[in-house]
DNA sequence: GAGTATGGATCGTAGCACTATCCAGCGGCC
DNA sequence: GGCCGCTGGATAGTGCTACGATCCATACTC
């Protein structure tokens, strides 16, 4: 398959597979010329799953190029796998600097992640994200303690348990690790996609206009 | 207050400030003088809602204007102003141009919504993003229908419902929508957070290190 | 064998979210 | 009451990301 083959059979630009290819994204083609090089389907799935992660999972191309890396790196068990892409996803909203007030709300999550039984590694990423949930809150005025995580947590536990008991039926470590990597990426934008439906299910009963007909959805300026 | 005095009290730069009050975020402060106005704690209220929407939330400031200004119009309703927040949620990814199979999986999505008896707008962008979500796994390889949502659709429901319960208690309508707008995204990334914290937990029990305490985090290059 | 396409390298670009500079005007402190 | 620094507002510039455009010698196609 030639480079126009694999843009035509992915949907993408010619430009963009170079730079997957630069940045090390997507491993070189077989060179059968000086100026010609030959791509197979594992081009075309590594270039799906790439753009997978880019809009669904919204993840920058760097991190991107790190989760294929650990994919890509056989002496990594899917739980170590999983543990990088955790750290990706948690990433995303991290800017560096951040205000104390996030590592003093850091025990209070391990108080919880305690009591619910929960045996993470104490430098996983989402205990800062929830951290950073729990400051923001704060600071708008909101008078919580981490007792407004424990439903979100209930829920989590059940899906999680079901997900992991789902995982990996294969056997072979190539599909169960991408498994896991999509499956955790995508399935939590669908998680919030059905919340969101829901609350509107539910909003419309508690707030909603009268007329579910004439229900009007705003086009917000931009 | 001055200038100064807001950014001290929030944290943020005087140019970010400035170009927040330019594009609309934040109202003007009380002329005093011709270079000279009056900040109250309105205004910093104000910026920590941009910032929580910006940092953990992570919509562009485009979005966050959009928001702000459906929270400020006294003629929306609290479910109203949740349309626009789902709509901007659900934008963050969308880029356009989309092949058509993701209009031809709508309906499927659809089918499942009426299945679980979810009353709700047919152009609440969250259908389209789950139809995404659905395209995106078939596309890598995954045969699967709808009822993968099942398990999430029935948790979302059950969170959905009982956070509408806890919603505007106080009866004023500020509180109320702001706390609608506050709580859909911030606990969305603390849903998040949680699921993959339960992730690990149960994923160390599937398929982790011998060794809990030797448990390695990786930092991905970046 | 003419014309077009190919892979690789280099440079350029659009959009976003600020950031820096500039400017006249006020404020406050001696 | 003089002066220096800070004020708010306008304009232009910056760094980053994710590409896109161009150029080149070479090879495939008809």
């Amino acid at each position: 398959m030639k480079m126009s083959e694999l843009s035509a059979a992915t949907g993408l630009a010619i430009p963009t597979i170079k730079y997957y290819l630069r940045e090390g994204l997507v491993p070189p083609g077989v060179r059968t010329a000086r100026n010609q090089a030959d791509y197979g389907h594992d081009h075309v799935h590594r270039l799906r799953l790439i753009r997978a992660l880019v809009e669904v999972g919204e993840l920058p191309i760097s991190t991107v190029a790190a989760i294929v890396a650990a994919v890509d790196d056989e002496t990594r068990s899917t739980h170590d796998v999983l543990g990088v892409v955790h750290h990706a996803l948690a990433l995303r909203g991290a800017h560096g600097d951040e205000p104390t007030e996030v590592d003093d709300a850091v025990p209070e999550i391990e108080a919880l992640l305690a009591d619910l039984g929960w045996r993470v590694s104490p430098r996983a990423p989402a205990v800062r994200e929830l951290a950073r949930v729990l400051v923001t809150l704060r600071r708008l005025g909101w008078e919580v303690g981490t007792e407004v995580f424990r439903r979100y947590a209930r829920a989590a536990d059940q899906l999680a348990a079901w997900e992991l008991k789902q995982t990996g039926r294969s056997g072979r470590r190539a599909e169960t690790v991408e498994g896991a990597v999509v499956g955790t990426v995508l399935f939590e934008a669908a998680l919030a996609a059905l919340r969101r439906l829901a609350e509107e299910h539910h909003s419309a009963a508690r707030f909603g206009a009268p007329e579910p007909t004439s229900a009007r959805q705003q086009e917000p300026t931009g």
